[in-house]
Parts: C-alpha cells; sequence; structure tokens
DNA sequence: GCCGTTTTCGGCCCGACTGTTTTCAGTCG
C-alpha cells in the first residue's frame, strides 16, 4: 500500500515536537505542524501527486525543502531526519508533551535535568519530590502533573457530537437562569459541527458587575476548576470533558464568536487577509490603529475583508477563503431539504419497531417517503432475511403502501456485499425492489487493493444502488477499512450510483472531507439514519451536520428530491 | 521552514491564565 497522507501527517508532528523540544526556531517547528495539517486535510494521496509527477510546492505551507523531505518518505516509508532526532531524544517524550501542564521547554527541563525520558520516570520524580526543584517547577506543578498522570487525561477519547450536544443544552440553560447574562453561544468545535469534540467553548456576553464565572464554576457538574478568571475560566465536568467560559464584551461579540468557533487554521488566514489591508483581527474587533472599526457581529468582521459571511461548518481553511473572494461558497444543505429517510430496519430483522410505526414516525417528520432497508440473509446476528422472507416483506410493504395517499414506503433492503463481491440475495428478488442499499459488514482486514476490488465487483452488479457507510468507521471504536476511495468514486460516477452519508451518531461515514470528495467528483450522497427504532430518524440532523462540513448542497444529496425525480436517477429506471 | 500588494531577507496571529515568579516564562487555545 502506498504512503498515506496520515502517515506523513504523523512524521511531520513528531519532527516537530522533537524540534520543539530542542528549542528549535518555534517558526520552523510551526512549518511542520502546519505541513501535517496540510496533509491530514487533504484528500488525493500525496504518493499519487508525485507519481503523477505533480508540483508538491504548490500545497500550502509545503516548499522545496519539505517537498523533498515529502518525496523521502514516500519512497523509503520513513524519515531520515526524524530518526536522527530519534537517536538523540527517547520517544517516549511525545507521551510527556501529551500531558497537560507540560509543554517542549519543561519536558526539555525534565530531560535534560532529571533523564526523564517517559511517563513512568515523571511520576517516580514526582513522587519523590525531585520535581519540584527544577526551576520553573514548584509544588504545583508536581501535583498537577502527577494528578494528570493518574487520570491519563491526556490519552482521553474525543466527545462525540450528539454526547457534547446534550452537555451543552443542559449548561446553557444553567447559564441562561444567571440574570445578568445576556447571551449564551457554543462555539469552537462543537459549533463547526465536528463528529467529535476535544473540548467545549461557551461564550456569554452579560450585564454590568456579573458575577457569572462564580456561577459558572458552580455548576453541579463541576469536579475540578482548572482556571478561573475575569474573562475566562476553565472547568472539567464529570466524565472528564474540559468547558472553557469565556466573558465577551457586547461590543465585540461578533470578533469573539469568531476567534473561539475557529477553526485555528480559518482564523489565521482570516487575520493575515486582515494585515495585508493594515488591520489588526483578534479576539475583541477588528482595527485600525488603535480605533475599532468592526466585531459587533461575525458579518461585520468579514466585511472588513472583503468576505462574505462564512458558514462555520466551512471554516477549516480548505479553500472555503479562496471560493468566498470568488463568491463561490455552496449554499449548504439543510435539514428541512431532506423529503425522506433510504435506510431504516424493522423488527423483521435487528429493528425495535414495526413497519407501520417507522412509517408514522417517518411521516411525523414531515417526510414524503421511508425505504426499509433491513438486513440480508447473512447477517445471521441480525436475522437477516433470505429471499422468501423478503418476499414476503416486499408484499407486507406493498399492502401498507396503498393505504397511503400522501406517503411513499419503498421496497429496498440493506444487501451484504460478500467477500467476493457478489451481492446476498438473487437477481430475481432484487429487481422486485425499489432500490438497493449495498453494505460491507464482514471481511473488513482485507488488503486495500482486495477490499476495493470487493467493492467495485458489487457495482457491476445492475442492482447496486447506493454503497451503505463506505469505510465502515466506528468513532472511537473502530478504524475504517482499508479501500481506495478515490477509485470506488470514480466508479460510482460512471456507473451512475451513489454513496451514503450513514448519519448513524458512532458512524458519520463518508465522513466530511470524503463528502467534498464526493462532490468534487460528481458522485452523489444519501444521507441515511440506519435507524433501528423511531427515536433514531432524527439522527437526521447529525447527518446533515457532516454533509454540511463536507460542503454538500440540496442538490449534491438524492432523499432531497421527490421520489419520482428520485427514481428517475436509479439505473434501470 | 515558508513566503512575498514594502521584502529573496526578515518577518512569521494573538492574548489570558497559572505558577513561580519580584517582572515573566511557559502553556494553552
Amino acid at each position: 500500500m502506498p504512503v498515506q497522507n496520515t502517515e506523513i501527517a504523523d512524521i511531520f508532528n513528531k519532527v516537530a515536537d522533537l524540534l520543539d523540544i530542542e528549542a528549535a526556531n518555534p517558526f520552523r517547528v510551526a512549518a511542520y505542524r502546519r505541513a501535517a495539517r496540510t496533509f491530514r486535510g487533504m484528500t488525493p494521496n500525496a504518493a499519487d501527486m508525485v507519481a503523477e509527477g505533480r508540483d508538491l510546492t504548490k500545497l500550502a505551507g509545503i516548499g522545496d525543502d519539505l517537498a523533498e523531505k515529502i518525496r523521502e518518505i514516500i519512497e523509503t516509508g520513513t524519515l531520515g531526519q526524524l530518526e536522527a532526532l530519534e537517536r538523540r531524544l527517547p520517544t517516549g517524550l511525545y507521551d510527556l508533551l501529551r500531558i497537560p501542564g507540560l509543554g517542549p521547554r519543561k519536558v526539555r527541563a525534565l530531560h535534560d535535568q532529571l533523564g526523564i525520558a517517559d511517563v513512568g520516570a515523571l511520576k517516580r520524580a514526582a513522587r519523590s519530590g525531585d520535581v519540584r526543584a527544577l526551576k520553573g517547577f514548584g509544588r504545583k506543578t508536581e501535583a498537577n502533573l502527577l494528578a494528570a498522570i493518574r487520570k491519563k487525561k491526556w490519552g482521553q477519547p474525543r466527545t462525540p457530537w450528539h454526547a457534547a450536544e446534550k452537555i451543552v443544552q443542559a449548561l446553557v440553560a444553567y447559564l441562561e437562569a444567571d440574570d445578568s447574562v445576556k447571551q449564551v453561544c457554543a462555539a469552537g468545535s462543537f459549533r463547526r459541527r465536528q463528529s467529535t469534540v476535544g473540548d467545549l467553548d461557551i461564550l456569554v456576553t452579560c450585564r454590568r458587575g456579573s458575577a457569572i464565572m462564580a456561577h459558572f464554576v458552580a455548576y453541579e457538574d463541576v469536579v475540578r476548576v482548572i482556571a478561573r478568571g475575569e474573562t475566562k475560566s476553565s472547568v472539567e465536568l464529570r466524565g472528564g470533558l474540559q468547558v472553557d467560559l469565556r466573558k465577551l464584551p457586547q461590543i465585540g461579540y461578533g470578533a469573539g464568536l469568531h476567534y473561539f468557533t475557529g477553526s485555528k487554521a480559518h482564523n489565521i488566514a482570516v487575520r493575515k487577509r486582515g494585515q495585508h489591508k493594515g488591520l489588526k483581527i483578534n479576539e475583541y474587533g477588528v482595527f485600525d490603529n488603535d480605533a475599532r472599526i468592526a466585531g459587533r457581529t461575525e458579518q461585520s468582521l468579514y466585511d472588513q475583508v472583503d468576505l462574505p459571511y462564512i458558514e462555520p461548518e466551512l471554516r477549516e481553511d480548505r479553500g472555503e477563503i479562496a471560493a468566498a473572494d470568488r463568491n463561490e461558497l455552496p449554499e449548504l444543505i439543510r435539514l428541512a431539504d431532506i423529503r425522506g429517510d433510504l435506510h431504516v430496519h424493522t423488527r423483521e430483522t435487528d429493528g425495535q419497531h414495526s413497519l407501520e410505526e417507522m412509517a408514522a414516525a417517518a411521516r411525523e417528520r414531515g417526510y414524503a417517503y421511508l425505504a426499509i432497508s433491513n438486513h440480508s440473509a447473512s447477517m445471521t446476528v441480525a436475522n437477516g432475511l433470505d429471499a422468501g422472507r423478503l418476499a414476503k416483506s416486499i408484499d407486507a410493504i406493498d399492502a401498507l403502501d396503498a393505504q397511503m395517499d400522501d406517503f411513499k414506503i419503498l421496497k429496498s433492503i440493506e444487501v451484504d456485499i460478500r467477500p467476493d463481491g457478489t451481492l446476498d440475495l438473487p437477481d430475481e428478488i432484487l429487481k422486485k425492489l425499489d432500490l438497493t442499499i449495498c453494505a460491507v459488514h464482514s471481511a473488513f482486514d482485507l488488503s486495500r487493493q482486495k477490499q476495493t476490488e470487493r467493492i467495485l465487483r458489487a457495482m457491476d452488479s445492475p442492482y447496486f444502488n447506493i454503497l451503505a457507510h463506505p469505510t465502515g468507521r466506528l468513532l472511537n471504536t473502530r478504524d475504517p477499512y482499508a479501500v481506495d476511495l478515490e477509485r470506488l468514486m470514480e466508479a460510482a460516477a460512471a456507473r451512475g450510483c451513489f454513496m451514503e452519508l450513514n448519519a448513524h451518531p458512532d458512524r458519520l461515514d463518508l465522513k466530511a472531507l470524503h463528502c467534498q470528495m464526493a462532490r468534487e467528483r460528481g458522485v452523489k450522497i444519501a444521507i441515511n439514519t440506519d435507524a433501528h427504532n423511531m427515536d433514531s430518524l432524527d439522527h437526521m440532523r447529525l447527518g446533515i451536520g457532516e454533509a454540511r462540513r463536507g460542503w454538500l448542497e440540496a442538490e449534491d444529496v438524492i432523499n432531497t428530491r421527490p421520489w419520482e425525480a428520485l427514481k428517475k436517477m436509479l439505473p434501470g429506471s
């Protein structure tokens, strides 16, 4: 398998970490981190770009030197510079850097003066009181380090967006209950709708003399106050999530909201744009010399740098600023654009509710249609349907559908793609369906090439319509299987089939970056919930969030269309 | 190490809070 972009990013991040500890020029360190970020957020494979002879220095933050290092990584799988660094410094220092409160300077002091090379050694030194004796350290630092090690805080998994949303709702309601509070808003990666969030950034504006920080740290779920100041406080909640509260002046609310929404890369790009115009942009406003000229709203800030408003979901410095400059920002899809769900299960297999109940629940949500897509036979653990049971299910759907005049129930199946690339049910029964969802549920560990060929072969079937959860990832649980998505997308575009954005909170698969890739290649997406019960139909909004991060417009999504229009897009109709 | 609306050299985004400090470095976002 060719070297992946994420591997290049990892190597550059490691180089940056070790150079940082060696106290190299901080801008040199930043250059490696910026390059790492470029590769983590890029869809074309750098290895392919090199093979095609494309110029890597056209990429943001890549100059001659880094381009050469990228070529070395692609050819050898490693970087001599990193190996040299790792000969000088123990690799256990990577873990030390991840401990909150330890940055490159302190890690270096621990290593040089106490010979500490890993977390275990730090723990022993802190317990014996050696750490507090170092210049720049003290009793409190030592105690904080021990506490952090004990809680393994640095390895904590990120919180899924939907779990963060529950926490946000409760906390926002609590803050709003304080009479002095005027506005409350959750910013950060939560507002950008990232599928997982590392911490929460809550912003407030208050009346004069507010005691909001005291109110905040008194919240019942707070287990630890990390920092408490006039305008900023940080706490840890039960469950480990860190929440930062910032108090903003009303006059700079928009600038603060922009700043704390991020992403960091987007902010830097916008601020640089301001610099070119002689303006200073910070969390308090837009300043011309010392005069504030904008910042009450986000719009006023974008106005000053001659850009239209950019939706939070797009603020990743992945082309949105250039697109805004050309006035070519996408008009992002909204929940109200969705007309039906094409992937739900019933009690017939592993769902919790009946066909009638699921249809009624879909109708309640204002949908015009619902496709019943139960599992196929080889999913024995889910009581998958064989041809006989599917035929009966088809009759039941037809019977119920006949009773409805303003709602359509569609006959579908989530048919397994077998390891050899054949579909799990015969064509004779598949042809009786309105559409099919095709899915990989087994043999996740095939080589990248075999997995890709397996799915490509399945796509050859005239009854292949939608590829379900195309990478199989489960957030915080299972990595995506190895597959060449670019080839799959090219094939999907050529064969007129579609890819799913599975809105299940642990899947969100395709992820945003891949949605953007599909859009660029003209592959349309179906956003489906994979609901196994009525309530889960509401996961659609999670899918919409991910789709918006992936630049999708209503036009790019097939289930924004009336059924008659969608039907015409399916092969064979 | 990158990069150019003043630059091929000399800049590089910016501010709050903590802890260890008598005026600030380090960390964090």
